[in-house]
DNA sequence: TCATAAAATGCATAGCTATGCAAAGTCAAG
DNA sequence: CTTGACTTTGCATAGCTATGCATTTTATGA
């Protein structure tokens, strides 16, 4: 049994793997060598292209246990098998796959992200704040954008099909198929800045309704009297921005909205206000759906009726978008807590995975933080 | 060889997936049926939480192949049994998982993007595009955030072991040894805006240095006299643009400009801009690393030196993001052809894909458009 | 030096799907 | 009713890694 069976197999992946330098004689010390592998697998077996860990044993002169044992972090290996492992490795150029232990382990430490689009800021920063703790906890994300609902509906097979751990979607609006489906299989589901839940789907939502409360007062406060509402498309953050306004200015005498129809986008907004400000009593106080609205608003204020901010008309957004800061536009609006927000999603997956069964749905309703800035920074009583 | 020996199977199947219906008779016509299958996996067979198509195959008393066979679109299934295995799999939420077929098939269908950040809204436009483009030709999208190079050259041995077929890096510097790297282990990789090549490294590159020459030709011709660059952090498109910037203010006779250093955030064009405009002789035409930086620039000129734009100062900036043509800033700008970088940088993947071998790598250079705009619309000969 | 404990190693196998191959069924024509 | 062509089905296996178990080697202690 000496080692030139191991030789002779070497010939074939030396050619496929550049390892000219495989021939080895490792038996100094006359130490147990394992069987030559028989893997009849020929240099050209159909696109075979990654090295495994066998060919590596191979090279190594070890057992394809101790390669993975070599890469294994407490796993029992002297300290000499593991550099001869190692260098053999780096000569193939190999890394072992995690395929086969999601297999194994059931656990895929994969993560899908579904989302809309990146067109907001708001939701880009989300994103990433999202992927960077997901990584740094030993989770990788597979990106999913879906443009509907119903696409949502579609894809939700081939997100299964990617044997993920959970499933983020900051779409918000959820199908109750979808929501079924996704009990169905077992994959726990949170929704973000959503509501929907059932026993595998959870919701981390920010407080939208106080949100738009608070911006109410702020505006009722600082003197405004002709009050309006852009929306957004029609989901739940807008319905909730939209009643926390009204609901409070009703409270506080305030019977006579005005909602005007957006879509979340600058255009949305632009056009809006455009009809808005046009008419002969125009609002003097327009809260927007999110801030890329108000932006929109604020430019058609300026640029098509040289109205001032907030002198003429005050406006406020939601999110707190990069851009809103930003001198020129100076933008009241709600921060949304992008970061607990985060937390407490991946947290309600977490719990999910810890607890195994189906523990039914919940809520986490995140408050948002009011930032006054200039464009509602009237002078009251004057 | 009756049913009954796969009727006793399935009742360990059935307390696991509620698959209460699972007894069934489907041999009416006397055909041929599977022999039971012995799996021995107990119902808590340690974490095990999602069927497979032998649960499938159980319940709908058919083989594992059938299974198989009836989610494999052109495959030789009848439609009885396509009929049955599809009913069996939804009722236990069954669908099959691509693990397998890539360990199989060595071919991942899976891309990993990496990413510096997404605070330039440029670079989370592309990204999207990049995922919709993959998820539209089948296949999906791993990200990975990297801050610095140094962690992408980390990250590599992490993106190997998830056997994806090919990364696109928006990083734009790319070390030697992480190239070298990737090309040991035969990952095609495309790097965006940057231009180092190897076997395996191809590059897609917007065209740089012509967008900072033609910069420098606009504002040469409305009457600059004294120019600026604010600089991003040192990359090859800070660089390029820097060159070309000044390459061409040179071929026209100006030899002095002023250089800034800033990082490509809003923040660094502010603070580079508040120290260039604090000199005597500021200088009245600037041209900045990327939009972002143009305007924080544009907002110090304004608030700190109530300068005007572009009488008194004319900006620009790269990239054409979005916020770049909203009125309050209309900034002129470069504007980088996304989606042709996009579609460039999968068919430079695709390629290598096809050719197998590795073939050198490529550059392709992708001329963006000069976008002008008020902020760099002066009354020439005024 | 020897006996016993500890460490290192190899073997065999689970985990899931797709597919080549052979066997069995189906259908049509003679 | 028989034969041949075609369709459908099942069996067995590849693909790669981690790990329990048995075995061999090394270290420890008397």
């Amino acid at each position: 049994m000496s080692v030139t069976g191991n030789a002779a197999n070497l010939s074939v992946c030396a050619l496929q793997f550049k390892a000219e330098t495989a021939v080895r004689q490792d038996n100094e010390n006359g130490r147990k060598q394992p069987a030559p592998i028989d893997t009849t697998t020929g240099p050209d077996g159909g696109g075979r292209l990654q090295p495994s860990s066998i060919d590596v044993a191979r090279l190594a002169g070890v057992s394809q246990s101790a390669v993975s044992r070599a890469f294994t972090p407490g796993a029992s290996v002297s300290k000499k098998t593991r550099e001869k492992v190692i260098a053999a490795a780096r000569e193939l150029g190999y890394q072992p796959s995690i395929l086969p232990r999601i297999l194994v382990t059931h656990r895929s430490h994969l993560v899908a992200i579904v989302i809309g689009g990146m067109y907001n800021p708001y939701y880009a920063k989300i994103f990433e704040q999202f992927t960077r703790q997901f990584q740094a906890q030993g989770y990788q994300v597979l990106v999913f954008f879906v443009d509907h609902n119903e696409y949502f509906d579609a894809a939700i097979p081939l997100i299964m099909r990617y044997r993920v751990d959970g499933i983020i979607s900051a779409l918000s609006i959820m199908s109750t198929e979808a929501a079924d489906e996704c009990a169905q299989m077992r994959i726990p589901v949170v929704l973000l800045n959503g509501r929907q839940q059932n026993k595998w789907v959870s919701a981390v939502c920010c407080d939208n309704v106080e949100g738009g409360r608070a911006v109410a007062n702020l505006l009722f406060q600082k003197g405004g009297t002709r009050f309006a509402y852009i929306a957004g498309n029609e989901t739940l953050a807008n319905t909730d921005r939209e009643q926390g306004f009204i609901g409070r200015l009703k409270e506080l005498g305030v019977e006579d909205v005005e909602i005007a129809k957006g879509n979340f986008h600058y255009e949305g907004g632009y056009e809006a206000a455009r009809a808005l400000f046009a008419k002969s009593n125009r609002p003097d106080a327009v809260f927007c759906a999110n801030d890329l609205t108000a932006i929109g608003a604020m430019e058609c204020a300026r640029a098509e009726y040289g109205l001032r901010i907030p002198d003429d008309v005050m406006i406020a957004g939601f999110d707190d978008a990069t851009f809103s800061s930003w001198p020129s536009y100076s933008l009241t609006t709600v921060r949304q807590n992008g970061p607990e927000m985060v937390d407490a999603a991946i947290a309600a997956l977490k719990q999910r995975w810890q607890e195994g069964t189906a523990s039914g749905g919940k809520l986490r309703l995140v408050p948002g933080t009011l930032c006054e800035r200039k464009s509602t920074d009237r002078q009251v009583g004057s």
